[in-house]
DNA sequence: TGTTATTTGTTCAACTTTGAACTAATTATC
DNA sequence: GATAATTAGTTCAAAGTTGAACAAATAACA
């Protein structure tokens, strides 16, 4: 199937190949960026996914948090309890179903995640202001129309 | 609770952070898919992006590597000792600098990796196939340019 | 040259992440 | 309405990743 290369066919000279490592590179040093900058609040990128996501969703599930998260479930069994104990989110059961346990940020979560938030979009601001307004829009429906396609994917095959 | 912001300045209201957001969203879900595709293989990602950077550039020290791939020396200490006993790859000394350890694949190696990077090739043109053309060699040109400008970042506070 | 600083790779312990097995609650089906 | 199937969240052990401390080799420089 794969006829890997009539010499000079490597991986590396198709464009769509090429032009996506050149995402996945991008992505990989904004994340170290990231969570560098991120460190002198206590909060790891992790922390701080779940955070933002609490703060743009509030009251949504554990299991709706890991879904929009990638993660799985048990990753926020264990991280969760630490970001309550330090008195940044709330978990309330839901009155309606007994399984589930909603997410609330506190004050002092809501405050810190401001900060963090402000972090992230200094970083990314900043990266992205090479690229004009409309090239910005550009790449923000590529890559919408590529998730959208991937998600096509999951649903395809199961 | 909260008051969070002067209603209306959240992050995702802005276009470059909103944007940004998509490519870390849309990376994500590719790692994942791809991840799935080479567990037959019985390569992780890690071991994928090791391989298919000694098949590229072969002969390539232990440290440039971990440069390329944005991780630690130790982490390849770890790794690359599975790979040589599973008779992938080969690590010679350098004659001329006794410290440094050439990497190179064996023929088995080399074969798997071109399996590997055929898998890699096929998720993402597939996926990228959403994209003209003309829309593809942009995206790679914006990313580019965004790298080059992160990589700015680490040279000028260093 | 001899002394110091830097660089390469390794080790090891701490920290993260993951998935399988489990409990409890809800939904579907007969 | 009983029983089976599904879903939400937790636990725990295994696997993966990281960074600090270290040894050996090289480079810098007085």
């Amino acid at each position: 199937m794969t006829d890997p290369a009539p010499t000079g066919s490597l991986p590396w000279d198709l464009p769509r190949f090429r032009n996506w490592i050149a995402v996945a590179r991008a992505h990989q040093m904004v994340e170290k960026a990231l969570t560098t900058r991120l460190a002198p609040f206590g909060v790891r990128l992790a922390h701080h996914d779940i955070l933002a996501n609490i703060y743009r969703f509030a009251g949504l599930t554990q299991n709706e948090l890991a879904q929009r998260l990638l993660v799985g479930r048990s990753n926020l069994s264990m991280l969760l309890p630490e970001l309550e104990k330090r008195g940044l989110i709330e978990r309330r059961s839901d009155a309606a179903d007994k399984r589930v346990r909603r997410l609330w940020l506190t004050k002092a979560g809501g405050e810190l995640t401001e900060r963090t938030l402000a972090v992230q979009a200094g970083v990314v601001t900043d990266m992205m202001t090479i690229l004009s307004d409309e090239e910005c829009q550009a790449l923000g429906d590529y890559m919408r129309r590529i998730s959208a396609g991937l998600a096509q994917w999951d649903t395809d095959q199961s």
